[in-house]
DNA sequence: AGCACGCCGACT
DNA sequence: GTCGGCGTGCTC
């Protein structure tokens, strides 16, 4: 029996006794008194005879079952095993990740979707290009008795250690990538395929990205599908996703539509995984176990035995781990170069930011202007929140940063509060420099609510409404959008949550405000974020009419990553990016293991990472090293001091027994006040 | 992570 | 004399 709860390292599982009305069947959750409490547990094993050093006495009976059949089988047991050692979690907390059992209601406001795509696409045949793709990943074959059926290609055997997939591969693994520009009738693919897999008599595990997913979207697929299809929306109620997981246990659903947890399906004979927009971010979990979409995927593909599961991804911007795969052939590429609709992609232009005024160039009003002048829409995006940044005094250098976090705070002009978009304080403005007196100190930058002054102030005659988190808690963001849609909105400005509203037809300008954003943060992915968002958004502008424009607005529009963004020259942005990459020996040319501790007090976080690190160090593997340890970027986050030490290695296998090694002697160091957390293949380094 | 047990300071 | 701080250890 084990439980959520993230005990020391190397916990064994947990023995009690049955007895209890209904059959204590592997697999099945029961109510049990753990230590002082009680607890809903996993059944994850039976014995006759009691674990040794465990007096009898001690064995508690389980108080009752919940489940009258077993919600996980030996397989989904197997899988949150591996997460558990992979990911450095406990068995019951990865058992509890994968159970929608209606806690952790990440409740998700989305709004739109691409079901245009999907009931467009469906009315045509596929192009050239697609069939042969399609046919790569499920190729049809006219069996004995007449009837059509898809077989999994035969794929590339070949060993991807050192990529993403490592320790995943065997000599039936087959992996795939759909590359090809937004429009180009990727979704349509991946449907084609789900169905010949279906034909086959197998499942599908179908992986969008967080935000992708909504009510339309899983019931167009269930429309396209029918009752074979089940969803596992983060939005729905537990008992819902829970009725769904049973379906899918039983057989009744054969293709699973979902978020990142739903890579952990139970379907039965998996014959593909599907993974949308692979180089989203959501597909990496952000709490505990910190597991990764692709990365489980991946060892689902390769446990399935006979003829193997195939793994077929989808981006018009893959990851640089992804592309490095295609590169070494450890993923066969399969491009998708046309759009459909016809539309060509758009122009695309840097502006120079710097010597402009404001936050909207010279070039970028004009083209408002032309646009509404013809009748269409403008969608100007920008990656940040609020009014302005960056509080800054010039005669004394003073900068006003979160009391919690060590992170800038913002103004937000509506509310007349200055917020810490970590942690959520507030405090009113300072009316001069709270060091030095000095009335010059002021808010520096801009965010979507100072652009969206700015145009009533340069456009009184246009209708302009702003999308963000703030906003959506007022307007629900599908009424902006349907009134978008419906021609009620000239300029639509926004956050990351505008990207969707892009296919609309009338959008004949995008505008990018500040392309810079990402590239101040101290990450060796922003430039992989930046680029990608550039060339993203530029994918969706212009998708229905060849006059698509996109200008993005720059304070460097000589950088070479901003040129090739705009001149969508992908190749030459993955070969200069990895080139970087392999030159600081970062991913995807290695792997790290993050190591972060927490505390109130600076002085426990110091003395716990310098531990950590002591022991760690002469433990490294010899094409290992560690960075830090040091201050996490984000040094003050919610009232705790955060120090971190990043375990670099060619192979995950060394790093992680090194690691596992660590942790293990630290444990009799370990403070009680210091919070210690690990993050495998970490995204994210804040 | 909880939760309880347990051993040292200022309070009715 | 007790209430309560949080360090320490355990959970079949």
């Amino acid at each position: 029996m084990v439980f959520d709860v993230p005990l020391a390292f190397g916990t064994p599982p947990f023995t009690y006794s049955g007895g209890v009305k209904g059959d204590p069947a592997v697999g099945k959750r029961a109510v049990c008194q753990f230590g002082r409490r009680e607890m809903v547990g996993f059944i994850i094993g039976e014995t006759d005879v009691p674990p040794a050093g465990v007096p009898p006495e001690k064995i508690k009976p389980i108080r009752r079952l919940v489940d009258k059949e077993p919600v996980f089988g030996a397989d989904e047991i197997a899988l949150a095993k591996w997460v558990a050692d992979f990911y450095f979690c406990t068995h019951g907390e990865a058992l509890s990740a994968m159970i929608p059992s209606g806690r952790r209601p990440s409740g998700f406001a989305s709004f739109t979707t691409d079901d245009l795509d999907l009931a467009a696409a469906n009315e045509h045949g596929l192009s050239g290009e697609q069939q042969a793709a399609l046919d790569a990943i499920v190729p049809q074959t006219v069996t004995t008795d007449g009837v059509l059926r898809g077989v999994p290609a035969e794929g590339v055997a070949k060993d991807a250690a050192g990529g993403c997939s490592e320790g995943e591969t065997s000599p039936h693994n087959q992996y795939f990538y759909l590359y090809g520009i937004t429009g180009s009738g990727k979704t349509e693919v991946f449907l084609k395929a789900a169905q010949r897999i279906l034909d086959a008599g197998r499942s599908v595990i179908y992986l969008v990205p967080e935000i992708a997913l909504t009510h339309q979207t899983a019931e167009a697929i269930g429309r396209r599908f029918g009752p074979q299809a089940a969803t596992l929306h983060s939005a729905m109620s537990g008992q819902k996703r829970l009725d769904e997981w049973m379906r899918i246990k039983r057989g009744e659903a054969r293709i699973v539509v979902g978020p990142r947890s739903a890579v952990f399906a139970p379907v039965r004979d998996l014959g593909l995984v599907i993974i949308d927009e692979e180089h989203d971010g959501s597909y990496k979990s952000g709490n505990t176990p910190r597991y990764h979409g692709r990365q489980v995927a991946m060892h689902r593909c390769a446990q399935v035995g006979a003829g193997g599961a195939v793994l077929v991804m989808g981006s018009a911007t893959p990851s640089a781990e992804a592309w490095k795969l295609m590169a070494d052939g450890a993923i066969r590429r399969l491009d998708l170069t046309r759009r459909l609709s016809g539309g060509s992609m758009p122009r695309i232009k840097p502006v120079d930011l710097g010597a402009t005024d404001g936050c909207l160039t010279y070039e970028l009003k004009q083209e408002i202007r032309a646009t509404a002048a013809a009748g269409r829409q403008t969608i100007l995006f920008l990656n940040r929140r609020g009014f302005a940044y960056f509080y800054r005094c010039p005669s004394c250098g003073f900068e006003l940063k979160c009391k919690h976090c060590s992170v800038a705070l913002t103004w937000h002009k509506s509310t007349g509060r200055v917020v810490c978009h970590y942690c959520g304080w507030q405090t009113p403005p300072p009316a001069a420099c709270p060091q030095c007196g000095s009335m010059e100190a002021g808010f520096k930058g801009f965010g979507t609510e100072l652009i969206e002054e700015e145009l009533h102030r340069t456009f009184p005659d246009l209708r302009v409404r702003r999308l963000d988190a703030d906003t959506a808690s007022k307007t629900k963001p599908e009424e902006t959008m349907a009134l978008f849609k419906n021609h009620g909105i000239d300029i639509l400005v926004g956050t990351q949550m505008v990207a969707k509203g892009l296919n609309f037809p009338g959008v004949r300008l995008v505008g990018v405000i500040f392309a810079d954003t990402g590239l101040q943060m101290p990450d060796f992915r922003a430039a992989e974020r930046t680029f990608s968002l550039i060339v993203q958004v530029a994918g969706r502008a212009g998708r229905f009419f060849p006059d698509g424009k996109v200008i993005v607005q720059t304070l460097r529009p000589n950088d070479p990553l901003i040129k090739r963004a705009c001149a969508l020259d992908l190749e030459g942005f993955y070969t200069q990016e990895l080139e970087m990459r392999k030159m600081m020996a970062f991913p995807p040319w290695s792997r790290l293991i993050r190591i972060t501790v927490r505390s109130k007090e600076a002085g426990r976080a110091e003395t716990a990472i310098g531990h950590i690190f002591n022991i760690a160090s002469p433990l490294l593997p010899r094409d290992a090293d560690c960075l830090g340890p040091a201050e996490c970027p984000i040094e003050l986050l919610n009232g705790s001091h955060r120090r971190h030490i990043i375990l670099r290695g060619r192979t995950m296998s060394t790093l992680h027994t090194c690691c596992r090694q660590t942790l293990l002697r630290y444990e009799p160091f370990h403070d009680a006040k210091v919070h210690l957390e690990v993050d495998v293949d970490p995204v994210n380094v804040m």
